[in-house]
DNA sequence: ATTAGTGTTGTAATCGTTTGCGTAAATAAA
DNA sequence: TTTATTTACGCAAACGATTACAACACTAAT
């Protein structure tokens, strides 16, 4: 740590530690001879102003936390690196927290945020429970803005994408290339983006004509092997002719249970998968994909985040819904 | 902000902010009497002590920082998420910061946190340019972990890969695959660990008399769009049988020049790249993969660097290496 | 009765920055 | 000359938590 501070550059300059201070910071009151003086003493030094008296006599950190249920995976890490570079444009720093979907962690996390570690949080949320009570809390404490995996009745800032029409669009998709047998791989149940994507898919179904059957629906669990298990039962019991997935962490095993099983992607099933995955063009077959735009989802919230901290005032329960693509290859050809 | 402090539980209570705060940390001169007293009311009121308050005072931060070149790439964020599982478990906050490969950015990164922000550093450089006097300072000022990109001749804890076995050995896998015409996919060569993996290339093909040849080594840029134009063009006029990709961000590239200029692999050319790509498997043809063990160097990182918080002092220029993995795929089939 | 010891609490300084208020000197206005 | 006004700076009190140092009451030992 640097052990350099503003009182000992007041005793170096003869100076007291109030005009020291208010030369660093460009204070009208002071003569430009002693800021330059000040400046070029502590560009030598090489000082920094210790950040935690800062915050402490300010009362804000330039901080902003993100609450992620994992880093490593593809959207995230996007979102993450959009909100990173707005950060980093306004001198913020960004700490980052995983829930592991583990909500008793978003909780501990959420409550122990608001001691003004922080100035703002931009969470997406564990689906794995309702208990949302903690994030009432956050938001009513500081500026809180909610992307992709939000609840729509907690009142708050939210980005997110249109869930219902993608999922819709890719079932329209799936019955045009002649799928009669849609299976669907539900996620994020509890949340208003599961419930979104499920409606869309419902919805879909009906304006075809086509009966809703619930042995095609596939409710995953955080376990991916339970949920590899749940899919090749899936597949081998119900035999769908296509399946949508509502989130990119199961489409490889859907991919791996094909193969096991024998289908032919797209044959004998043609498959869809919400996903961010780079790799999607290379896939054997290359993978339908809806595709959101995870790094603009980030840098939208971090945006107005830092609207709402200028206090360019928001609605309070404004939404913003970006669009997602659905690109077509060879996992859906006819 | 959460506006309730030590000195309001102390009113409530009728105590003293010493007692109040000594209840809070358990300390054995309270009587237990009081501590039930103030520790049912904080718990009460939702009381968090004030982070930067704490930090003033105790001169360190529970925080450490992350410095990575980006984010969104498999083999950092899993390295992210390995860190941040252990801080978690030792109650620290992870900052985060990217590079974006540019070094300027990164000097002031480093420069800017030893100003107390945090305990110790945790960074795998960009290796744009072979400025490095920041890392150095940094080092000396505060306890700082390398990993996987590292300079050798930095003072330093060093968390790195079998670079040069691993190199050595997937060389020694296309030969025997038949190669006969290796090319190469350099990148990070101002660092050694892109150095170590260069000479596992160069001393494999000398081990198996295999001449040098310069037009076979294709150095690499940021520039994604220009990376490709070097792969196609070496593919194009050089026509290698076999690609060692040195870094995970030109695999892809590799491919889609492939496909571009109607080559098969493996037939025409066979490919293995450094990689931490969970589709690896899945890609058309699967990929062989040289596969850093990501999430550990991360974990194992942030774990020495929370020893030498401990004062468990470690050899100041100790450095730890990881075992890679060759994962041979369709990419590399005879 | 005096002293020593124990158990519990309070006073006040400290961490490094920021900032309201005060003040001295210099200049301008009366 | 006296009275404003401006310019440039210092004093000292915050911000909230921690902790050395007292201090008090009360019991036990002498």
């Amino acid at each position: 740590m640097s052990n350099i501070n503003i009182k000992k550059l007041a005793q170096e300059l003869n100076l007291s530690t109030a005009t020291v201070s208010r030369a660093l910071t460009d204070n009208y009151q002071i003569s430009s001879e002693t800021k330059r003086r000040v400046l070029e003493l502590a560009k030598s030094l090489n000082y920094e102003p210790n950040p935690f008296a800062s915050n402490l006599r300010n009362q804000k950190s330039k901080t902003i936390a993100v609450i992620v249920p994992e880093v490593a995976n593809h959207f995230f890490s996007l979102a993450i690196n959009g909100i990173e570079e707005i950060a980093r444009k306004r001198d913020y720093h960004v700490l980052i927290y995983q829930t592991h979907e583990n909500s008793e962690t978003e909780i501990a996390f959420t409550l122990k945020l608001l001691s003004g570690r922080v100035d703002g949080i931009l969470i997406s949320t564990s689906g794995e429970t309702n208990n949302k009570q903690h994030l009432i809390e956050a938001s009513q404490s500081i500026p809180v803005v909610f992307f992709d995996r939000v609840y729509e009745d907690i009142e708050g800032v939210k980005i997110i994408t249109d869930d219902y029409e993608s999922s819709y669009q890719a079932v329209q998709h799936l019955i045009e290339a002649g799928c009669k047998k849609i299976a669907y791989l539900l996620a994020l149940h509890n949340l208003s983006t599961g419930e979104k994507r499920l409606n869309g898919y419902l919805t879909a179904l009906k304006d075809n004509g086509i009966p809703f059957n619930k042995n095609l629906l596939v409710t995953s669990t955080v376990d991916s092997n339970q949920n590899y298990a749940l899919i090749k039962n899936l597949l081998a019991n119900n035999k769908p002719d296509g399946i949508l997935s509502s989130i990119e962490e199961l489409a490889f095993p859907c991919y791996y249970a094909c193969r096991e099983l024998n289908l032919n992607i797209p044959r004998d099933i043609k498959i869809i998968s919400f996903s961010n995955l780079d790799c999607a063009p290379l896939l054997n077959p290359s993978l339908t994909t809806i595709t959101q735009p995870a790094f603009e989802i980030g840098s939208e919230a971090a945006g107005i985040l830092f609207k709402i901290f200028d206090k360019k005032c928001f609605e309070p329960n404004e939404t913003r819904v970006l669009k997602s693509v659905l690109i077509k290859r060879e996992s859906t050809a006819v």
